[in-house]
DNA sequence: CTTATTTCTTAATCTAGGTTAATACTATTG
DNA sequence: CAATAGTATTAACCTAGATTAAGAAATAAG
């Protein structure tokens, strides 16, 4: 919970959220400059295409920071819908107030440090999605996040890796067969 | 280029590096913490699979900065190359000092807001791939990075974009057709 | 200029993964 | 615990984009 101090330290009136299985935080359209840090449960963020077909942007489990990122950059309404997949306890605090001068040291080499991490892995998921078969990009995500699988409903998963619920429970029958 | 001057201020005694079409920055495998400012000219990043196909993370243009940041942040070696499209001049910095505590305030808010605008791009970018179709994904291209179309050969565009030069070709023909 | 090399286009064929649809299974709710 | 709604599997068919191949244009090099 090295992380969770460090929010509070941002904004010690902060105050831990309860939310529910269901509940947003966030959605397409609303102009909000929060982010949240996950003290315990599971969300996730996602958007929906003009065909109203739902992608799974990231799933953020206990110690991980989610937001609109590019939305909040470019000054634009959120793109991303933020929503719960367990009841989760979460604090919100201002992305504005992230790269202020008014920081401390401390704090600012903190807040580099989480988004150089963030950069790393979108530039994995990136060449990920440019240059592996659904069959391998599923393999990776159990390596990676090997707790998610128990967690989050498989047609979630294939919406993560950029594939339909059909196509990845035809990847899993053909792993199972040949062990 | 007030970029410039800051990548300047954090490393005074930096020396601008005159670097040929063809040359190359960074090679899969090195182990490199350096990341470079362009000053001017064209480079650009990318993997080769196990098939021997070449995918293009990102171009970088006069006042980008380009770095293999995944393979940096978990220590590991390189997995992008880094070479020139055109002559350029970069300026080379270690991507070590760019979260130290040494560095000053100014300073550490200035890569805070560098950082946190890759991870925005780098959102869009997965998005993009997960949810638009390959016309889409060009479209976009073209209306992001209008100069680059011209000085970037097409095939490279299509690696970039995430599929063929044939499929590009195909495209940029029906595009075209309808005006 | 001439030749070699790389780039782009077009077309025929192929395939990973999408779409549709039917069925079974699993949670949730009243 | 029955009814309802969500979740997963399977199979037949379809399509965007890959692969292969061959020719045309453009660049570079001698």
């Amino acid at each position: 919970m090295e992380n969770l101090n460090y929010i509070l330290s941002l904004n010690p009136a902060a105050k831990i959220k309860y939310v529910k299985k269901g509940e947003f935080l966030l959605r397409e359209g609303e102009n909000s400059t929060q982010a949240f840090f996950v003290k315990m449960g599971l969300l996730r963020s996602y958007t929906i295409d003009e065909k109203g077909k739902e992608h799974i942007f990231m799933f953020a489990t206990q110690g991980w920071i989610i937001a609109d990122i590019e939305s909040q950059e470019f000054n634009q309404p959120a793109k991303l819908f933020i929503d719960c997949i367990e009841d989760s306890d979460v604090i919100a605090f201002n992305r504005n107030l992230f790269g202020k001068l008014e920081l401390s040291k401390y704090q600012l080499t903190k807040n580099l440090n989480l988004l150089a991490r963030r950069a790393a892995v979108l530039q994995r998921r990136v060449l990920m999605l440019m240059s592996s078969t659904a069959k391998e990009r599923y393999e990776f995500f159990l390596e990676t996040y090997p707790e998610l699988p128990d967690r989050v409903p498989q047609r979630m998963i294939a919406s993560y890796l950029g594939i339909t619920p059909e196509a990845l429970s035809k990847i899993r029958g053909k792993m199972v067969k040949s062990e």
